[in-house]
RNA sequence: CGGGGCGUGGCUCAGCCUGGUAGAGCGCUGCGUUCGGGACGCAGAGGUCGAAGGUUCAAAUCCUUUCGCCCCGACCA
């Protein structure tokens, strides 16, 4: 059954693939490590990688991804005659998780669909996103599935935008800012909001520091300081990046996403420092720490600290505090920069409405990659002057067993699951309730004829068990219709024809039912 | 990687604290009854208690080590 769904999904996206023009390949899982050395992500993918050794010692990886291999392969383009090229392939990805789970949703081994795109011009690149972009909404339409796009962070990919297809889902594991007034939709990696003002009081407070025992947290000094709201306090983060580190200064209420700080920072691995750590460095332990003389370390401030004044850090010394801090005259600021996670209720960074925060299923995503792949993979076609030219690319996902997996979320109720006709395992039960009386069996026999004729899918439940196993069985298993045969039901000259959403039964004559029911099933078709 | 939990018939679990006969429900096999919403009776099969070591007269139970799985935090289709 979860095969049949995995292939008419896959095929679901083939098909608009192709429409757009998309040339089906079907390229190795295992991949010289040269392939990736070239591109850099040997490193950059770290411990997320499969790799293995061949008998000569050499080094492997199993395909998390396929930029490499395709742009390697992209190098037999010479011309820019031969561009635009669109291709794709539905194969299988490794990826050493951290944490797989949830079933279907986050899994080691998985099949995706990745698609790759080659233009000469930056709007052919942008013509190939816009395509995927409209294929992708054609795709989880027919899926069934409620996919919105969002502007997304890019992540280890690298390149200049990308746009994630989100399905809700309490399953998901991604939050999504959504404005209902304009339609404002970014993934909290990415998105902003408007912020009101904060309106720093000049009141002639200079730079001082204050004792503030037992203080070990914004909450605390916000307790004792009256004015020390925690609007007023200048939060630092500790973090190490990449071996190095440096200190992430927020507003006291603000909470630190990390993605935007790996995008900000193009570091690679973020972790938080240790108590040690930060104790060695700062010479404070958490809650006593500040920004204020730090040098020889990099100072990342978030966007919504720019201008302010007279607020309150720590002093860098257990029980001590600062007040009258200034950012600009105070702080060795290195960049500022979006770290801020969004949270629910705040203002649209476009029209300023309530932003809602939606969990969701990452179900595809687009991206705009640029020459980076193409200028260190080494592709390069002469253009109409004869002059050579690096191409720019894109790439493109969705994977398909978190396609079936969210289908699946989304598409059930309490008796079991209710799969949405494109991607049915079969189109039609027959549910033959005594498989022993000839005259059932023999209308069952003709029904599935004529359903197989008419192309639909059919499967037939002759089994040897009670009527009760056979109905709670059909609606487990989500076959969206069903045609019940009964010998009861037969004496009357009847079948029965029941959609498995709504449960709504039909009462049918043996004459023309076969036909009636093929004809519904069609129609929803 | 950090924190928490769990490994006992095919499945879901009890038993462990307080050591002494390995249990339940479901599933499975056979026979009979039953047969339009997950039937019932009778009879039966099936377990190195994750693995290794230790303590003990005696270990599923206590101790140590180890492997695997699940859940919560940082990655991604």
């Amino acid at each position: 059954m979860g095969l049949r769904v995995h292939e008419k999904v896959a095929q679901i996206v083939r098909e608009e693939m192709d429409s757009i023009g998309g040339q089906e390949f079907l390229l190795p899982a295992m991949h010289p490590a040269s392939l990736w050395k070239q591109s850099g992500r040997w490193e950059v993918m770290g411990d997320d990688m499969f790799r293995l050794q061949d008998r000569g010692g050499a080094d492997l990886a199993l395909g998390m991804t396929h930029e490499e291999v395709f742009s390697h392969l992209a190098t037999s383009l010479h011309s820019y005659k031969e561009l635009p090229q669109l291709w794709y392939q539905i194969q299988t990805k490794f990826r050493d998780e951290q944490r797989p789970k949830s079933g279907l949703l986050r899994v080691r081994e998985f099949a995706m669909k990745d698609s790759y795109s080659f233009d000469l011009e930056d709007t052919g690149l942008d013509r190939a996103f816009e395509a995927h972009h409209d294929a992708y909404v054609r795709i989880f339409e027919r899926l069934g599935l409620d996919a919105m796009p969002v502007q997304a962070s890019s992540g280890a990919m690298g390149g200049t935008a990308s746009v994630e297809f989100m399905v809700a889902s309490p399953a998901g594991e991604d939050d999504v800012l959504v404005c209902e007034a304009c339609g404002y939709r970014a993934n909290v990696e990415r998105g902003t909001s408007r912020l009101d003002e904060v309106p720093d009081k000049d009141d002639g407070t200079t730079l001082e520091r204050f004792p503030t025992p037992g203080v070990r947290s914004i909450a605390d000094l916000a307790e004792l300081e009256s004015q020390a709201s925690a609007v007023q306090q200048i939060k630092t983060m500790v973090m190490v990046l990449d071996g190095q580190l440096t200190l992430a200064l927020l507003r006291g209420d603000h909470q630190l996403n990390l993605q935007k700080l790996q995008d900000s920072t193009g570091a690679i691995e973020i972790r938080p420092a240790t108590a040690e750590e930060t104790l060695e460095t700062l010479g404070a332990a958490p809650g006593s720490l500040g920004a204020v003389g730090v040098e020889g370390i990099r100072v990342f401030a978030d966007l919504a600290l720019q201008g302010r004044f007279n607020m309150f850090t720590g002093a860098n010394e257990d029980d001590w505090h600062l007040r009258g801090v200034s950012l600009e005259a105070d702080v060795t600021v290195s960049e500022w920069v979006d770290l801020r996670e969004v949270e629910a209720g705040e203002g649209c960074i476009d029209c300023g409405a309530q932003l809602a925060v939606i969990r969701c299923i990452e179900a595809g995503h687009i991206f705009k990659l640029g020459r980076k792949y193409a200028e260190s993979m080494g592709i390069s076609v002469l253009d109409a002057d004869g002059k050579a030219q690096v191409p720019t690319m894109g790439s493109y996902g969705i994977g398909i067993g978190r396609a079936v997996a969210a289908i699946a979320e989304n598409h059930h109720d309490e008796a079991g699951l209710v799969w949405p006709i494109a991607v049915a395992p079969f189109h039609m039960l027959i549910t033959v309730l005594d498989p022993d009386d000839q005259s059932s069996m023999h209308i069952a026999e003709k029904a599935e004829a004529a359903f197989r004729e008419a192309g639909l899918d059919v499967l037939v439940d002759d089994r040897d068990a009670r009527p009760g196993v056979k109905f709670a069985d059909a609606e487990l298993v989500g076959v969206p219709f069903r045609l019940t045969i009964g010998t009861r039901n037969l004496e009357k000259g009847q079948l029965e024809f029941t959609p498995r959403l709504t449960g709504d039964t039909e009462m049918l004559t043996v004459d023309d039912g076969i036909e009636a029911a093929l004809d519904s099933v069609l129609n929803t078709k």
